[in-house]
DNA sequence: TCGATATAGAGACTCTTTGTCAACTATAAG
DNA sequence: CTTATAGTTGACAAAGAGTCTCTATATCGA
């Protein structure tokens, strides 16, 4: 999976931060549910059975910190709440979400058809792409 | 460009909605600034000078409305505000933004690739595609 | 013109997210 | 093992976008 809590240590200690429990279980919790894409209130709930005293503050300050660390990344399904999920970005694992209008589900898909698409861009509108965002909306099979 | 205020009226009838100056007011700013893609703050300012008494509300509501209708389409550039755009859709005028990460411009673009993509969605996924939502972020030509 | 119905504006309110600050704690130096 | 100190926390306040409620008003078909 490649992070583990001493990866973390080492990439806070680069930045002149500190490894705290509240960090720890934060990130665990975001770990242990690896496959869902949760919002911040969630991973507070969450991580409140395990570590009760945590504010609420601290978990959004330290979503904002492991998304600058790129540890975590931060997710748009347009149903009003920022989401979160653990960022693969270094093992080539980039993927796309298609959601479901009638159920919620949300569904992952690799796109190896945007390499292409993003040098198109780059070429025909000088424009160097950094990080693109692709979503589709529609509906699942037990929805259609 | 096929928007006018009677087509308006007619389909604000269709659902039993009225034609009202805040409504036309309003879809009037955004039709004068379809190049931009506008925060429902920024359209009541716009308002405000055409017809001081508007309250934000009724730009909320407006903007919900004209949504529903399909004439606008709501945005987001991950910068924490809804933002709206004429509805091209039915001229095939379909095109999606790159967003510079530096100065913020938005440059458009349309994407043909795409219809085949979602293809590929539809099959591989058994997912009804019905909207998609396509984002780059980068660097334009001045900030590179 | 009149009446039924939809709509407007004011402002209170909700909800997510951010800021403030005193108390606390992880870490490195001694 | 202390101690110094800079970073971090939790409580609470407050911001900021967007929504709701309520009464007065405007629209539009009859
Ligand atoms: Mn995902
Ligand atoms: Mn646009
Ligand atoms: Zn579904
Ligand atoms: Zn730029």
């Amino acid at each position: 999976m490649g992070i583990d809590m001493e990866d973390l240590r080492k990439r806070l200690k680069e930045k002149g931060h500190k490894m705290t429990t509240q960090r720890r279980v934060i990130l665990d919790a975001i770990i242990e549910n690896r496959d869902e894409h949760l919002t911040p209130e969630e991973i507070y709930d969450i991580v409140k059975t395990k570590y009760p005293e945590i504010g609420i503050a601290t978990v959004y300050r330290t979503l904002q910190l492991l998304e600058k660390l790129n540890i975590i990344c931060r997710l748009n399904f347009d149903d009003g709440y920022n989401r979160y999920e653990l960022n693969y970005d270094s093992e080539e694992e980039q993927h796309h979400h298609l959601i479901c209008l009638n159920c919620g589900r949300v569904m992952e898909v690799k796109l190896d058809h945007l390499k292409s698409l993003e040098k198109q861009i780059e070429d025909e509108n000088d424009f160097k792409v950094v990080d693109h965002n692709v979503k589709f909306f529609g509906y699942c099979t037990d929805c259609q």
